[in-house]
RNA sequence: GCUCGGAUGGUGGAAUAGGUAGACACGCAGGACUUAAAAUCCUGUGGGCAGAAAUGCCCGUACGGGUUCGAUUCCCGUUCCGAGCACCA
């Protein structure tokens, strides 16, 4: 009998589709586990051999919970709004649905391929009407609430509300923008539109006037993650810095919280790292300096060194330069000003070398010296950070150094012994000296010290910053969830939640309008009761920031979750995807969490437990190498003595580096006339590690391999090509091997007539030793997710049971067992050739018997210098005296040792490998 | 610039509460089977030296130091590579 993967495979994907083998319900009776991988967004060029990597993972995770008795929750679905879809749309008319709807099916069918255990039943989609709904509620509750600063949590915006009808917002300590204090009886006289203007403020989804990153190219504003070196992520486009009226997330109000509860994760430190870099905390203090007749307040991490101000400096977009820019100096600040926001973000980058500036004719005084300084104006301060005004202190900050430098301003080092005539001494250590009351002390008793002064002088206090911005929750296009919201004579309004879904309209055309406007704007009576609707859509990360608890109740019409499903299902245990998303998705869907937490909808603080990032699986591209102006192509170790042009070609037509001349003659008309200059009648290609993609021909379809090899074989490969966290290039060449293997254990259940030839009889005791490592093995390396080195265990204890011949069947029952979970149609289909009516899932994970893998041990009463006793535990029998001689030919081992009693001395000849004291 | 991670044969990678470095696999070389090829199986495979051989000795985990009886593993410094952040006061 033959090993027919093609036709196991299909069998098996059948057999668990027709037996929802692996569709689960709530149930109390057995602990749950929930496994998640982030779903993917369905791109038109399929999936490739990388896109599966961490799939395989979590779906050997799962089946190998289940075996161990978990009722498992292992859903898949689709993030299926997105850019891609509708700049196809705007290119060829196709409505994004459609593009999406074909991607989907696709993606599905290559995901069936690979045998993964997934409850499809439970699939979610984004653009789905009765999916998005829940999105839109999210935003509705978030429109609907406010963050309590007093109690730490979002309430509802109506106990606000009741608030200022009592008292206005005098003694309210709430999350908020800019707003003015005002009392219950100014309040009451508000208009609506001043109502909701002030209300606006302290909603936790809010509209707002912000700097935005407006990419011109693409019509829309993208949140900062979606942003890198001044550059859109999708598409490379320049982005600008631009005001405008934007929905933003609240995000901002959660920072000591995203902060604070990722100690309870089990997340690598680096992407926590990410995220405390991300949100940035930094403890200071705010103080005021006096300009003339105004207060102004700048905030610094290093009050020690306030005796080191010589110039203050705003940011160009701060209100206080118009106030402090004196007549004379009008004029250059204008100019300044003019230049400063004609350039782009990337500009700027460009130009992080180059220090400008101007003087606004302004000083302000010192607290603590009562010295006048001038205050500036420059790039290099930030508007959105802090208060966008700082205090300079160029002998302890490179950066007001360098500007320093550039407008001749004045250097005083703080710091005994530092030298700052070449550079700022940064660093916070060292003893203060020029600074007064603080002289003598260390930088470090210093920052409090001086802390405490200004706020006994009442002139500032202790202060928390972060980075973490709020979310720019609008886009300009069409492809996303719209706002459940309309304006009724200019006041943002929601629709009410019985409503929704509010369904995307249809419209002829997915541009912007001419004036500018969304493509929304195109939709014919794009109205609630005759009221204009909000034309901008939701970003993408909406509707990725819930969905986790969407599987847990897909179906459910009246709820996002049941207080059931949540209850049982908890939050996701382990989280596989990639890293990209450390600073964006994983940051939005932990704020998003800890709102619903806050409304009581969940019952978890954070998503998702405990998160694995799979590393990239790159390309390996291959090269010819052409001789200028020929179309002669030379072999990699002869390329050197000409003059070459370097060429990818298709890694499908190269084994093993060695070029297939006759395809690549077919490859490409140009080639078909091509000459070569072999070496050793071969051609070598030379190689490189780069991004797999279709324009390098290095793209490896996961359809071929299973063609080819067998999904078993493709998932093996895929975890055995080394560390799951690890990025590693792609490399068809080594999939022998593990193929091999699973032909090999196809042969141990059959004899040359290919019928049946297990045996019933006891297993000995070298197989059940076999056995007994590997289930040890097994087991600890999945539940460290060191994947690769449990394929290489199977590999050994089959090669160990060949060699003893063996075709025991209690011992292969249980190998396929452990196997399963990796290569499960193969283990099915045997387990089921063994005579088992029920699915190997149902199966239970061995139970580990130590007692079996120690084959020798003994215990040697050894005396050494007539004093130490040794206890010998050893891999083979040895005579006391052979140990003996072990151990003085160790003497500085013994010498080592000297007085203490050894329970366990593990020897190999000669050596002594493993002692315990 | 700051933060984090990494460097082991021809290749992917094993091995760390410090204890036989190179498991497993690929590739390569040789052999068996075959008219031949494929497939399969067997043997060898870090480098150097000695030996007819079994084998023995020396060197070796990016580089330089340190701790230790013993370091791929721990500490300090250097180089290179990768990822993230980027004027955050």
């Amino acid at each position: 009998m033959e090993y027919n993967f093609i036709e196991i495979e299909k069998k098996w994907q059948a057999y668990w589709a027709a037996n929802k083998t692996f569709e689960v319900d709530a149930d109390p009776s057995k602990p749950k586990y929930y496994v998640l991988d982030m779903f993917p967004y369905p791109s038109g060029a399929g999936l490739h051999v990388g896109h599966p990597l961490g799939y395989i993972a979590s779906d050997i995770y799962s089946r190998y919970k289940r075996l161990r008795g978990f009722n498992v929750l292992h859903p898949m679905g689709y993030d299926a709004f997105g850019l891609p879809a509708e700049q196809y749309a705007i290119q060829t008319g196709q409505h994004p649905a459609t593009t999406t709807e074909n991607n989907i099916n696709r993606y599905r069918e290559q995901m069936d391929r690979i045998g993964f255990s997934y409850d499809w039943s439970r699939e979610v989609r984004t653009c789905d009407p009765g999916y998005y709904k829940w999105t839109q509620w999210a935003f509705l509750q978030m429109f609907k609430h406010y963050y309590n600063n007093d109690t730490n949590k979002a309430e509802p915006i109506d106990q606000l509300i009741s608030i200022f009808e009592k008292e206005g917002n005098l003694y309210v300590n709430a999350a908020c923008g800019d707003v003015a204090k005002f009392d219950a009886a100014q309040w009451n006289a508000f208009s609506e539109k001043e109502k909701s203007d002030v209300l606006m403020q302290y909603r936790i989804a809010y509209q707002g006037e912000t700097s935005v990153n407006w990419c011109a190219k693409l019509g829309t504003v993208l949140a900062n993650d979606e942003v890198q070196g001044g550059l859109s992520i999708r598409g490379g486009y320049p982005v600008e810095q631009k005001k405008m009226k934007q929905w933003q997330l609240r995000v901002s109000a959660y920072a000591e919280r995203l902060l604070q509860d990722m100690d309870q994760l089990q997340w690598t430190d680096s992407l926590k790292d990410m995220q405390r870099n991300w949100i940035g905390k930094s403890q200071g203090a705010e103080m005021v300096f006096k300009v003339g007749d105004y207060d102004m307040t700048i905030f610094t991490t290093r009050a020690d060194t306030v005796f080191g101000v010589t110039f203050m400096v705003l940011a160009p977009e701060s209100e206080w330069v118009e106030k402090l820019t004196t007549p004379e100096q009008k004029e250059a600040v204008e100019a300044y000003l003019k230049e400063a926001k004609k350039k782009t973000e990337r500009e700027r980058m460009a130009e992080t070398r180059k220090v400008t500036g101007v003087f606004t004719g302004s000083y302000a005084v010192n607290p603590l010296t009562n010295e006048q300084v001038p205050v500036w104006v420059s790039e290099y301060v930030l508007a959105g950070y802090g208060t966008g005004a700082i205090m300079a202190v160029p002998a302890h900050d490179s950066r007001d150094y360098a500007f320093a430098k550039q407008f001749n301003l004045p250097i005083i080092p703080l710091i005994e012994g530092c030298d700052v005539s070449q550079e700022s001494f940064d660093a916070k250590e060292g003893i203060m000296c020029n600074s007064g009351f603080l002289n003598g002390m260390t930088v470090k008793e210093a920052i409090p010290a001086a802390i405490d002064y200004v706020e006994k002088m009442g002139i500032g206090h202790r202060k928390i910053n972060y980075r973490l911005r709020d979310a720019i929750f609008s886009r300009q296009r069409y492809w996303g969830e719209p706002f459940p919201i309309y304006y009724k004579d200019g006041i943002p309004t929601p629709v009410p939640e019985e409503e929704l879904p509010l369904q995307l309209p249809e419209i002829d055309k997915f541009l912007p309008t001419e004036s500018g406007e969304p493509p929304l704007a195109r939709a014919e009576n794009w109205t609630y009761n005759g009221y204009p609707l909000e034309t901008s859509t939701m970003p993408g990360f909406a509707g990725s920031s819930a969905y986790y608890l969407r599987y847990m109740d897909p179906h459910n019409d009246s709820a996002l979750v049941s207080a059931e499903a949540d209850g049982y299902w908890r939050n996701v245990d382990l989280y596989i995807g990639g890293t990209e998303h450390a600073t964006g998705h994983l940051i939005y869907s932990r704020f998003w969490n800890k709102f619903l937490y806050d409304m009581g909808c969940v019952v978890e603080k954070e998503p998702f437990q405990k998160l694995i990032n799979q590393g990239m699986i790159q390309g390996r591209s291959n090269f010819v190498y052409r001789i200028k102006n020929t179309n002669t192509f030379v072999s990699l170790g002869l390329k050197d003595q000409y003059d070459t042009t370097e060429i990818h070609v298709d890694v499908n037509i190269v084994n093993n580096d060695k070029l297939d001349i006759e395809a690549f003659k077919n490859w490409m008309p140009d080639y078909a006339t091509a000459e070569f200059i072999l070496e050793d009648g071969e051609y070598i290609c030379g190689y490189a590690v780069e991004k797999m993609s279709k324009s390098m021909f290095n793209v490896v379809n996961p359809d071929n391999i299973c063609r080819d090899y067998g999904a078993d074989t493709l998932r093996l490969y895929e975890m055995f090509l080394g560390p799951l966290e690890q990025s590693k290039p792609w490399d068809t060449k080594g999939i022998d091997g593990v193929n091999r293997f699973l032909r090999k254990l196809w042969k141990m259940f059959f004899n040359r007539e290919g019928a049946l030839c297990v045996t019933d009889e006891k297993p000995s005791a070298a197989e059940l030793k076999s056995l007994h490592k590997l289930i040890k093995k097994v087991g600890d390396d999945i539940e460290a997710f060191s994947f690769n080195t449990s394929v290489s265990a199977f590999m050994i204890a089959l090669n160990e049971l060949n060699d003893l011949k063996s075709h025991n069947k209690e011992i292969l029952e249980n190998i396929l067992v452990l196997l399963s979970p990796f290569a499960p149609h193969i283990t099915e289909e045997l387990w089921s050739i063994l005579g088992h009516e029920q699915s190997i899932s149902y199966a239970k994970f061995p139970e580990y018997v130590e007692a079996y893998t120690i084959e020798n041990s003994f215990e040697y009463p050894v005396s050494f210098n007539g004093k130490m006793r040794f206890k010998l535990e050893l891999s083979r029998s040895l005579s006391p005296k052979e140990v003996e001689e072990i151990v003085r030919a160790n003497e500085n081992t013994a010498k080592y040792l000297g007085g203490n009693t050894i329970k366990k001395v593990i020897v190999v000849p000669s050596k002594i490998i493993n002692i315990v004291c």
